[in-house]
DNA sequence: TTGAAAGCGCTAACAC
DNA sequence: GTGTTAGCGCTTTCAA
């Protein structure tokens, strides 16, 4: 069965299709034919082509969110945040998940271009840089989560997270609770997690404690982990300085690092303290100190540039804040 | 800077938009024309309208997917499966979270009727179930995940798991652990849950094992799963049939439930067995022996009605499993 | 092979 | 208040 258009809404009620379209957008009529309409729109089980209506918008009510990996809680609560501030806007989110693959994350940038979003909120690398600012320029507020960018042209916006004092923090807690030689694992050079390190490194030598280039292991994805933490205990025993603490600069690997300590029969936090990034639903009950980001009000945020449009490139920097727990044997 | 249209691009060209439009969708064109074209397309940067074409196509190429509660971890990879499919047929995900709330719930359904999706992936409850009816009889082809529905005409199709065998898979392994007294947790009346209790009662009657309504508590969000707990084991007292084992028929509540077995001081499996609905990433480190779902391949086979369109109604049930870890006392 | 023209479903001027 | 008309950006006959 072949759906009503305004047109046959309109011969229904005995009315022009303008008469019908200032009814559904609310323009002057009579109470008599406003009736007319509504009973045929009603008989006829009309519904608005939103498409169409986008036309003459020259945009459509939808926000593009292009996220690298799903499967971290981090980005679940950020599109959560986006969620709500979209339906409050009465906008749709569109998705789209890179799998952290750059051809994809080019293709749906540019899908979600031709898709005339009204903004587009993306967890990438920089591959699709070029496209993003074009579109910023003309008119499409873009925002880049996890990663600022460099001379941002008005309507390019970055939300990102103050990684240093997220590395700070974790130097602070940890010498607090008396550990000396710390070790890294990082998933790879992404921004973020290089400026975590940093940030530990530093407050970690401002403490007299170090944090060289052989106690940072890296590791792609969850299933190098292992290997990357084997590596790191064999070289922290050839230097003689056994490790005390893990922290993993990701909460991407999370699941993974925690379990590759427990594998190697070591217990948190009397043989080892175990520090992650961003804090997850089973941290509490595991007793697992995190190093928590904003995320849900991060989604709102940037949900909020693209509905709100501000002329200039805003650059928001939210504060992380220490969530302790037991895992690195706090009193 | 206004973006370029294809006339734009016919006038750059010195062509007729006919022609540009043949050069962009593989029509029959002469090769020099051809390289006319897309030096004009590289040269205004032009960007096509996915919007306008979707007119013609009385569709867009999206999939709606409409789910109650993004947090919990079945839903991930549903929609992570989803996406995968939707990628691979040059489609994208048009995302909208309810929160649990019906009249959301029939809102984001109308918005994505309005928006012309191609298809609607949805786990909702029944309030939205007239308008789908419509969509599918329309041609849009619905999917209702995680329930059955009576009297589904063509286009309207439903992915579900067997939720008898899941709780007749939990009494088993129950019974095989030497677990005799049952306690349920559910979070009301959603047909899956029910089912799983039943399968659950069931399953433990032919062990001649019991499992009466007061051994069943519902609690309808995370911070009612106190209470509920607290109220089960009141009444298991009076009854003086002390319960030695929680199942929870629900992800959503896995951590709620956890949490507040341990926070009344009750060891898992020692004190108490404790065993729950849908896998997730955590499982393992916490030994939580679960009764998993394929949701990844649920979202995909869900995304696969949508794109392959079959003329029937299809209802699709999956098989559950168990996975066997530490939390019920296995050996 | 290419162009002119009609039309997809809707909105926005402009008359009446 | 209401209808007529033009047009949004694109595809698709139908001629040439």
């Amino acid at each position: 069965m072949k759906r009503a258009t305004i047109g046959d809404v309109a011969a229904h009620a005995g009315v022009s299709t303008a008469t019908v379209s200032r009814v559904l957008n609310g323009g002057a009529v009579t109470a008599t034919t406003a009736a007319k309409v509504w009973s045929a729109v009603a008989a006829l089980e009309y519904s608005p082509n939103a498409l169409t209506k986008s036309i003459f918008a020259g945009r459509s009510r939808t926000i593009g969110v292009v996220i690298r990996d799903l499967s971290s809680p981090f980005y679940l609560d950020l599109i959560r945040g986006i969620d709500e501030v979209a339906t409050a806007d009465d906008s749709l989110v569109m998705f789209a998940n890179t799998f952290r693959d750059a051809d994809r994350e080019v293709a749906h940038v540019r899908t979600m271009d031709e898709h005339r979003v009204r903004g587009l909120i993306m967890t990438t690398g920089e591959s699709a840089d070029g496209r993003t600012r074009r579109m910023a320029e003309s008119g499409v507020p873009c925002v880049i989560v996890a990663r600022t960018v460099p001379d941002a042209p008005p309507g390019l916006h970055s939300i990102s997270l103050n990684n240093i004092e997220a590395g700070r923090l974790m130097a602070a807690h940890l010498a607090a609770c008396g550990r000396s030689a710390v070790g890294v694992v990082t998933s790879g050079r992404r921004p973020s997690q290089v400026e975590r390190t940093l940030g530990l490194r530093l407050a970690l030598a401002e403490r007299g404690l170090p944090l060289p280039p052989e106690a940072v292991a890296v590791a792609e994805s969850e299933t190098g982990v292992g290997a990357a933490i084997d590596a790191l205990f064999a070289r922290a025993h050839e230097r003689q300085a056994p490790v005390d603490a893990i922290v993993c600069a990701t909460g991407r690997l999370t699941v993974a690092v925690h379990s590759a300590l427990t594998a190697r029969g070591l217990t948190v936090p009397d043989d080892i303290a175990f520090l992650t990034m961003d804090d997850f639903p089973w941290a509490t009950a595991l007793g697992i100190t995190v190093v928590a980001q904003p995320s849900y009000e991060m989604g709102r945020e940037a949900a909020k540039l693209v509905v709100e449009q501000p002329d200039e490139s805003v650059a928001l920097v939210f504060e992380p804040t220490l969530v302790p727990r037991t895992s690195c044997g706090e009193r």
